[in-house]
RNA sequence: GGAGGGGUGGCUGAGUGGUCGAAAGCACCGGUCUUGAAAACCGGCGUCGGUUCACGCCGACCGCGGGUUCGAAUCCCGCCCCCUCCGCCA
């Protein structure tokens, strides 16, 4: 959420950035003309309003002395019906408000791309080559079933389509990229670990910016406010939702396990094969709370932190500053880590890093009191994916096949496999 | 799922229809005193919104939403959350 006093005062700059993001300018101005409404009707109604607490006063005090009030009570009682009026008047306009301030995304870092889509994005760094195969790759949906790793058709004969199930070294690989990458999080990067809820609330879900927008992409338990977790990102930040933190106590830093789960409406026909897109895949996810001093410096850390992954799992990746229109909601800017996949020839999204600046914050109202005193502020969030763990596994899976169609195990990965070596 | 208890300012905790935004204590901030500190004493100390050049003024807020009343933290209705016991389970 956008704080109004900005919309209010650097509206046109407001306009603009939000054009970059491919929101036109009656958003805006829509908002502007209910604010003002607002206002003006608010001077009124609370001008009735004094003048019936005064009445009311007057009348305590005459019947106290056993005098006869009638005139007061004549005047609240016509007081009472233009009170009324207004009241659900300001309430109507304070409810488009609020729809229209949860429609609006954040605004974009003067640093993002200005752009329609992905082709405007900015590569930053491109990190290992990749490989040179003496023989044609094969893609992780052929690879996977031939070892019997992983298994397609049964995923959908017990869920649907983009559902998969794991036997073996499979599922042990899984379970050996979470570990994993926990590990390196919490031990050397000193993230504090985090097991949120895997179902979430609606206010939690507003709070991040899934909701009200996003409501398609969803997953919702039947007959309850409770939804699938899209991402860790919303337990997570929202661990701190309504509450002011302390300036010492930041910044924080989780990382945080879970399964996700999207329903990935409008994108039938996109990555059909394989475990690309999902409809439950695993996630390391880093959040990161932080002051407005220090946010920057922090995304840069966080987007480190899960480069690290694949630098230690020695895969080849670029990273991509998205623009304007490539960027989701919350974000003021975002990184993303492409990985090479062999098997697609081309570098593929495994990690999404971005500072939501005091825009979650607002939603969820997550604040901190400065050290130095005074009222509290909202803090910054930021989130990134500290690696996809399905997405990692083709990562591994393509990029270490052999000739022979056995995978080895990268060297990092052996400690959390017992020691194994390779796939066979 | 059943029964009971409870949600008041940062904390503890008064307050059952009228000048209550809310006693008191603690915590915190400022001052007096002190070589310094502590103690003691004095004063200050909620949030949000609106308005004003400003001082300030006004409105709203005692879990949330409705209702009764000239007037509600106090009465009524619905909901949410927490605690205890029973049942059921992991």
């Amino acid at each position: 959420m956008l704080s109004r006093e900005l919309l209010r005062e650097q509206s046109d700059r407001v306009r603009e950035l939000l054009a970059g993001r491919g929101i036109g300018p009656e958003a805006l101005d829509s908002w502007l003309e209910l604010d003002q409404k607002r206002r003006s009707s608010l001077v009124e109604l609370e001008d009735l309003k004094r003048r019936r607490n005064e009445a009311s006063k007057e009348i305590g005090k005459v019947k106290q002395q056993g005098g006869d009030a009638a005139a007061q009570i004549e005047e609240v009682a016509q007081l009472k019906g233009r009170i009324a009026e207004l009241e659900s008047q300001v309430a109507g306009v304070e409810t488009g408000l609020e729809e229209a301030e949860l429609g609006l995304p954040n605004l974009p870092h003067e640093s993002v791309p200005v752009g329609e889509d992905e082709s405007a994005n900015r590569i930053e760094r491109v990190v290992g080559e990749p490989r040179q195969f003496d023989f044609e790759p094969k893609a992780h949906w052929d690879l996977g079933p031939e070892l019997g790793i992983l298994d397609f058709e049964r995923g959908a004969k017990i869920a649907g389509a983009r559902f998969t199930a794991y036997f073996g070294a499979g599922a042990r690989l899984e379970r050996a990229l979470i570990n994993f990458m926990l590990e390196l999080h919490t031990t050397e990067h000193g993230y504090t670990e985090t097991l949120p809820p895997f179902i979430v609330n609606s206010t939690a879900l507003v709070g991040t910016g899934q909701l009200p927008k996003f409501a398609e992409d969803l997953f919702r338990l039947e007959g309850h406010d409770y939804y699938l977790v899209p991402t860790a990102e919303v337990p997570v930040t929202n661990l701190h939702g309504n509450e002011t933190l302390e300036e010492s106590q930041l910044p924080l830093r989780y990382a945080a396990f879970t399964p996700c789960f999207r329903a990935e409406a409008g994108s039938y026909g996109k990555d059909v094969r394989g475990l690309i897109r999902q409809h439950q895949f695993n996630k390391v996810e880093l959040v990161h709370v932080a002051t407005p001093e220090t946010s920057w410096d922090e995304l840069e850390l966080l987007t480190a932190n899960a480069e690290k992954v694949l630098q230690l799992l020695e895969l080849p990746y670029q990273v991509v500053t998205l623009s304007t229109g490539d960027m989701s909601f919350a974000s003021a800017k975002t990184y993303d880590l492409e990985v090479w996949l062999p098997g697609q020839e081309a570098y593929r999204e495994i990690s999404s890093c971005s500072n939501c600046t005091d825009y979650q914050a607002r939603r969820a109202n997550i604040r901190y009191r400065p050290a130095e005193g005074g009222k509290a502020r909202f803090a910054h969030t930021l989130n990134g994916s500290g690696l996809a763990v399905g997405r990692t596994l083709v990562a591994v899976l393509e990029n270490y096949q052999q000739a022979d169609g056995t995978v080895t195990i990268p060297e990092a990965l052996r400690p959390f496999m017992g020691g194994l070596e390779k796939i066979e």
